[in-house]
DNA sequence: CCCCCCCC
């Protein structure tokens, strides 16, 4: 599965009769050539297109060796590239001796070159088990000018550099063995990576001059939008919010600690990404900080949302223009700019669909003066609440919660199904009072809304009311002053060619003190960024 | 020669 390095110095047809033409070449690694290579026929074209001609440069990428009907034995060139022509190489490298084909088969995997480059990131060592046999490695990648490259060290290597490489760092590299990257699990962009082998050095490098710290290839986060599922991305935001730590069971029952991350950028658009286990536990998201991750996973949940894998490198605050950029575009504007989330979140109170107001608000901007009614929400008080007329007995059917009539004799009547019935239903209907720190605005609660605001069912309460008045009042004495989110329908009412605005309470929710203390934090900057 | 990458 290595490949290697070659020039073929002589590329010369066969004689195959009738058949497809074969080509023989005469492959050089620099030191020795072998006459025994023979191009697989699906690699004609490269011949046909003159790629392959003598004196370029090919990457070995796939061979198998075989035995002729002379005994003879051969190299067959089942996929190579063409890296450089004989025009850029100019000429036959070196001064090549002939051998015979298994020894040269072993001298074309022993390159000679070095890199000097750095360690952008190096994994734990892993060890596995598997029907093919077990092992320890450990891997890393490295960047130089030119690129980017993953690095494997297998069993003896990983005794041997597992301690030597450090993350950061710039080292001579040397003779490590190439192989094909298999794309499914490629996170860098290199058709290639490399396994340390025996011959292979490492060796710490003082002149770390012009090399680069990591190379990112940054998508904005709008652009996520047209990337495809499982698409292996470099990605920079600010961390607008950031959940806290929690942990949860996976499929196999193991248990993992995850923290998800709302990043934005200037594209306006938010992306919700998920850090696991120690990077998780370990992010510290006050202060809003800027978040780069190469190397996270684009997923189609909730829409479109990412996912660090264990291979991704997670900066905060880099020391990187992009970096720069993003913090004073943040700061300046970006912080009170109207966003939108690629990733659809469910959790109530910080969703986008809050239409948030504050009482005044509501009557300074008319709401409710529409044909259509509208709809807010606020965070308000408990003022004070109606307590005198909030139940009333409704007819018992399922679907029916028309006002009953007494009809003194142990028979309720309901008028709108027309029948009598024995018994009757409490249900809620409560009007109150709800202040913020502007100003107050009644309201009306239904039976769900008034039994989360009194804290007991409507059953509850009319039985407390017909059997224990001062327990009755405690309920509404707890409830007062109170705090909650209120999502609210507003809409102008005529009656008796009297308008008035009436607020119908749809839901109430806790408050999330975070979120709230973020919006809080935003509306203050919004305001101040006015001036 | 690994390739696990998790949850809603």
């Amino acid at each position: 599965s290595s490949v290697s390095l070659g020039q073929p110095i002589n590329i010369r047809q066969m004689n195959t009769g009738s058949g497809p033409p074969r080509f023989r070449l005469m492959m050089s690694d620099g030191l020795h050539s072998m006459t025994s290579m023979i191009l697989a026929t699906q690699l004609n074209n490269l011949t046909d297109d003159n790629l392959l001609t003598p004196n370029c440069v090919c990457m070995l990428k796939k061979t198998t060796s075989n035995n002729l009907a002379d005994g003879r034995r051969v190299v067959i060139v089942i996929d190579m590239d063409i890296i450089k022509s004989a025009e850029e190489i100019g000429g036959r490298i070196g001064n090549p001796t002939p051998i015979n084909a298994d020894k040269m088969f072993f001298y074309i995997h022993v390159s000679r070159w070095t890199v000097r480059a750095r360690v952008t990131n190096k994994s734990s060592i892993r060890t596995w088990s598997n029907s093919r046999g077990e092992g320890k490695l450990f891997s890393f990648e490295i960047v130089d000018e030119s690129g980017e490259i993953k690095i494997t060290a297998f069993n003896k290597e990983v005794d041997k550099f597992f301690s030597l490489v450090e993350q950061g760092k710039v080292y001579y590299i040397s003779k490590a063995s190439l192989k094909v990257a298999n794309k499914q699990y490629t996170t860098l962009k290199n058709d290639y990576e490399m396994t340390l082998n025996a011959q292979s050095s490492v060796v710490p490098c003082d002149d770390s001059q012009g090399v680069p710290e990591m190379l990112c290839d940054f998508v904005p986060i709008a652009e996520l939008e047209n990337r495809d599922k499982d698409a292996i991305i470099d990605v920079i935001g600010v961390c607008k919010s950031a959940e806290d730590v929690s942990r949860i069971t996976t499929k196999t029952s193991r248990e993992v600690s995850k923290r998800a991350l709302n990043l934005i950028d200037t594209t306006g658009k938010v992306v919700t990404v998920t850090l696991w286990g120690e990077e998780a536990e370990k992010f510290d998201g006050s202060g809003q900080p800027v978040v780069a991750i190469k190397g996270a996973r684009l997923s189609d949940f909730g829409g479109r949302s990412l996912s660090a894998l264990f291979s991704s490198t997670i900066m905060v605050n880099p020391d990187i223009p992009e970096a720069f950029q993003l913090r004073a575009w943040y700061d300046r504007e970006g912080h009170s700019q109207d966003s939108q989330s690629l990733t659809e979140t469910r959790s109530v109170g910080s969703g986008a669909k809050m239409n948030w107001k504050t009482l005044s608000d509501v009557k300074n901007e008319h709401m409710g003066h529409g044909e259509k009614a509208d709809y807010f929400s606020c965070v308000a008080s408990l003022l004070y609440t109606r307590k005198e007329n909030c139940l009333y007995q409704a007819c018992p059917s399922a679907d029916c919660n028309k006002k009953v009539i007494d009809q003194q004799n142990g028979l309720y009547r309901c008028e709108k199904c027309s029948r009598e019935f024995p018994n009757f239903k409490y249900r809620l209907l409560l009007s109150a009072n709800l202040a913020d720190f502007g100003d107050n605005q009644w309201v009306t609660c239904f039976q769900e809304t008034a039994e989360v605001l009194l804290g007991h069912s409507a059953e509850t309460l009319g039985q407390l009311r017909d059997t224990d008045e001062a327990a009755f009042d405690e309920v509404f004495q707890k409830a007062n002053f109170t705090t909650h989110i209120f999502k609210n329908k507003v809409k102008l009412e005529t009656y008796n060619d009297e308008s008035r605005v009436k607020v119908t309470v749809m839901e109430v929710l806790p408050i999330d003190h975070r979120e709230y203390s973020r919006r809080l934090i935003s509306n203050i900057r919004k305001l101040a960024s006015r001036t």
